[in-house]
DNA sequence: GTAGAACCTACCGCTGACGTCAGGTGCAAG
DNA sequence: CTTGCACCTGACGTCAGCGGTAGGTTCTAC
């Protein structure tokens, strides 16, 4: 597959597939012109990044989990660096969450108003 | 209160405080000598903002809602706005819970290996 | 009245995930 | 063989929420 075609399977743009190349996150290889092949398993892939870039992480950590779900195992420091992120989402969920009731109360308080 | 005191009772940076002065969501007085004198509720207001930061609404969004907070009651557009906006946290709800399933994915097929 | 902490404005810098050129090349079709 | 779309590299631009610095002023304490 050629990067148009991951691009419009995926979802994502020409430009954000070069960049997670540079990020480490694809390596796909080369046509004998020098165009990128990808694999089958790449749209998967990206949509993966895409989930977790959503989560908030960086480009660094995708890149540093990558082994363990290629591999299916963890050193130490992924598992420390996985609990980590997932503390973090954790405690993110609850920011987002306190937020909404913020919101939710402004709504109430002016439908209240109107009542 | 001057802009130090505030700082340091709402946890934010000085910078950030006049910040968010220029983003037209705190418009403390002035006194005679040029510096900025805040009001009491400056502090709650201040943990506001980063609560709704946390949530991922930028500067103007808070700023629009600041006179709905304040008079107790909404324009069609600020519902309007105020609904899209629990609705976009409601999905970053939805992608952290999928991402953080993601994530427990790779810490239980790692700890089946190892098992 | 003077030291020094706290304040002021103005401005440049940073990070991350790309967008957007510019200028050149690869490749399938007719 | 040429049209023309898709691709290439390299590099600068963007946005948000501040951080940091420079150079100068105000306020508080002694």
């Amino acid at each position: 597959m050629r990067i148009g075609d991951v691009a419009r399977r995926s979802g994502v743009s020409v430009r954000a597939l070069r960049y997670y190349e540079e990020q480490g996150l694809l390596k796909p290889t080369r046509s004998p012109g020098g165009q990128r092949e990808y694999g089958e398993d790449a749209v998967d892939r990206v949509r993966f990044f895409q989930q977790l870039y959503a989560a908030g992480l960086p480009s660094r950590r995708i890149a540093e989990l990558l082994p363990c779900v290629d591999t299916g195992t963890t050193t130490a420091e992924q598992r420390a660096m996985l609990d980590a992120e997932r503390d973090r989402i954790r405690k993110q969920i609850d920011e987002y969450t306190a937020a909404l009731a913020r919101l939710d109360e402004i709504v109430v308080a002016a439908a209240d108003r109107r009542a």
